[in-house]
Formats: structure tokens, C-alpha cells, sequence
DNA sequence: ATTAAATAAACGACTGGTCAACTAGTCAAT
DNA sequence: ATTGACTAGTTGACCAGTCGTTTATTTAAT
């Protein structure tokens, strides 16, 4: 068992070191090579830790999603705010992490690989959506919550909104990205408030 | 200038059978071999026509916006149909293209090379920028029409409401490719029609 | 004769992945 | 306590293949 814990810890590290790479290089234009001069790891070492490249992209995608979800969805879980207030702050809160930690270069690791790779990938693509769609559960909780609540109209239904809202701001992202500019993601913030409050 | 006009027409060839590729594979995983063997063209052909595989790219995306948007834009400028309709026309058959045409799987060009090499290719970026704002301010005109005739509630910013609509459409079309479904595109065009609408 | 165009071969660099040799540590049997 | 078998982990050389690009040379049209 101590071995399993190591063997995790440094697979882990790799992954730490790797994520970043293949977060604003992407798939293809990362090469193992990156990872493992990044990680200042033999490369041999690589496939002692990962089946293969997807293998550790797939594993890649996993830990980025526990990353970067997990403080979002404690704005979400907040109970001692509304919940369309909650949602509010939570789009606030992404969006405000796109623009600054990232400089409005890097956008999201999933869609990025997504994009790229669900063509060519099933393993990478499949497993995005499996992340993707948990997301979108948290969020339409919390949406049927509001509605309940009669803070938000009662007649959208609730997946097909909350779907669309992640569209679009992925959308944005994408923009945000191609025109180095916050402008895309700061619209959508506000069409967002827009949508909610109407 | 027969050379030169003979040298566009395969130059044209080159790109046209390229274009598939590119927007089926991405940047980095299509090689220059796959393009010259496409086209059943050899290798060394290739450097006569074109600078760079990169140089290759910027003329395909701007080949790919001329044929993509030229009959959509069609659609908008149609002045028999009032500039709303033309709106909802112009997304219909945009998402009609995407989900039929393409099998859900490819999205767009632009926006699939734009994702991936927007941060690391300021010639591709530039010329993609260069082309969406280009449809953007199509698509505002008829905004911008639309409000005048009272059609579209004029208290949106025209500008915003069309780069969120272009920016939502983006979004759910890569969410198309990882889902291999078309409800992000039909749920995105069931808003669109509210939003429009409201 | 001049020159655009076509071509195959080759370039060095790099790719994802393999592998046999090696180290260091564990544990059971002596 | 010491041995030897075993094993998890480490390592860099190496593989066959591909990459984008360049080149020298040939072909074809003027």
C-alpha cells in the first residue's frame, strides 16, 4: 500500500507539471517530451505512470475538473445566499478566473482538448462529458431551486437553460481567446444577469 | 499572368482539398503530407504554392469563410422577409448546415483552429478576428434594422446582443462535437427564437 | 534560351513508445 | 543476522516512423 500511495503521489506530480502544457499547447502540440522535461522526469519514468499519452490526458482532464470545480461549487452549495443569487456569483466568479488567472489566453483545458480531440478521441471525449454533465447537474439544482423559489422565470426549463448558459460561455471563452479581450466573457456576465433577472 | 491565374487555380486545389482535412483533423494532427495526398500532389509541390503550412492555414480559413458564409449571407440581406425573419432564417440554416452536413462531428473550421491555435499562431488569429468581424457587423446591420422596426426590443445593445448570439452558437456547437448530438445546437436555436422573440 | 512548374529525394529534428539493464528496498527462509 | 529471490521503481539509449521544410534536378511551355 505505501508503494500504491507513492506511485500515486508521483503520478500525481506528473500530472501537476503536465497540465499546464496541455492546457495552452493542447493535445497534439504537446509532446511527452514537454511533460516530462517540465516534471524533470526521465521520460522513461512517463510510461511507468501512464498507459499512454491520451491515458494521461484522460487523467489530466479529471484532475483539472476536481481543481477547478470544486471552489465554484462551493459558491453554488452557499446556503446562506439565494439561489439565484448563488448562480450569479458563481458565473462571477468563472468568469473573473478566465479573465485574470488566464490573462484571456488560455481558456478552459476541457474545451480546449475537447474540441481538439472528441473527433479523434472517444476516451478524452467520453470522459469531458462525464464532467460536463456533472457540472451541468450542479448548476440546474440550483437553478429548479430558484425557480421554486419564483427568482426565476418558471417556464425555462431548467436543463435546456442552464445547457445554454454553459454554451454560451464557453462560447465566450473561445472569442475571448481569438480577440485576447475580456469584452466576450463581460458580455455574456451581463447577459446572463439579463437572462436570470428578466 | 496565365502563370499566375494557373497557379492560383491549383493553389485553389491545394486548398480545397485541404480545407476537409484541416477542419476535420485540426491544425496540428493534419500534416502537410495529408494535404499533398488528398490532392494527389507531391510533396515538394507544396512549398511552390504555399509559404508554410501555417501560411496554408490562413489562406484555408479565409477559402472556408467565402464559401461558408456567402449563401448565409444570402439569407440575411434577403429584403422580401422582414429583418427579423431573415435573423431567424440566417441561424436556422447556419445550425441546419452544422448538424446535417457535417454529422455533428466537425463544427467550424474557424472556430476549431481558432481554439487551438489562436494563443500560439498570431497570423491564424488575425485572419479568423478579421473574418468574424466581418459577419458579426453583417448580422448587426440587420439588428440594427430589426430594432427600428420595433421588431427587437431596443434596449439591447446591438453589438452585445450579437456577439453573445454568435459567441452562445459557438459554444453549443463545440458542445455538439463532444456530445455527438445536435440538442446544444436545437436547444441554442429554440433560445435564440426567445430571445428575439421576447 | 528562358523560366515557371513539377518532382523525388533528402534534411535534421522530433514523435510516441519500448526495452533491457539497473537501483534500492522488502521479506521469507535459513 | 545473513542470504537470495523478488519487486517496485528508474533510467537513457533506442526504435521506426513522421514532421515541416529544402534542395537539386527534370519537365514543359514560351
Amino acid at each position: 500500500m505505501q508503494k500504491t500511495l507513492k506511485h500515486e503521489i508521483k503520478a500525481d506530480y506528473l500530472l501537476e507539471k503536465g497540465i499546464h502544457i496541455l492546457w495552452s499547447k493542447g493535445y497534439n502540440a504537446t509532446s511527452v517530451n514537454d511533460i516530462v522535461m517540465a516534471a524533470g522526469v526521465p521520460k522513461g519514468s512517463f510510461y511507468f505512470y501512464f498507459d499512454s499519452k491520451e491515458d494521461f490526458a484522460v487523467k489530466a482532464i479529471e484532475k483539472y475538473f476536481e481543481a477547478q470545480f470544486s471552489p465554484a461549487r462551493k459558491i453554488l452549495e452557499n446556503e446562506d445566499l439565494s439561489p439565484k443569487q448563488r448562480l450569479l456569483d458563481f458565473y462571477l466568479y468563472r468568469c473573473t478566473i478566465l479573465k485574470e488567472e488566464m490573462d484571456c489566453k488560455m481558456g478552459c483545458l476541457a474545451s480546449n482538448i475537447g474540441n481538439e480531440m472528441s473527433e479523434h478521441s472517444e476516451s478524452i471525449r467520453l470522459k469531458i462529458l462525464e464532467k460536463e454533465t456533472l457540472v451541468l447537474a450542479c448548476i440546474r439544482e440550483v437553478v429548479e431551486e430558484a425557480q421554486n423559489r419564483g427568482e426565476i422565470d418558471a417556464s425555462l426549463v431548467p436543463q435546456d437553460l442552464v445547457a445554454f448558459l454553459e454554451d454560451a460561455g464557453k462560447g465566450a471563452m473561445i472569442t475571448m481567446k481569438e480577440m485576447q479581450s475580456s469584452y466576450p466573457v463581460d458580455n455574456f456576465l451581463q447577459m446572463v444577469n439579463r437572462v436570470l433577472f428578466k
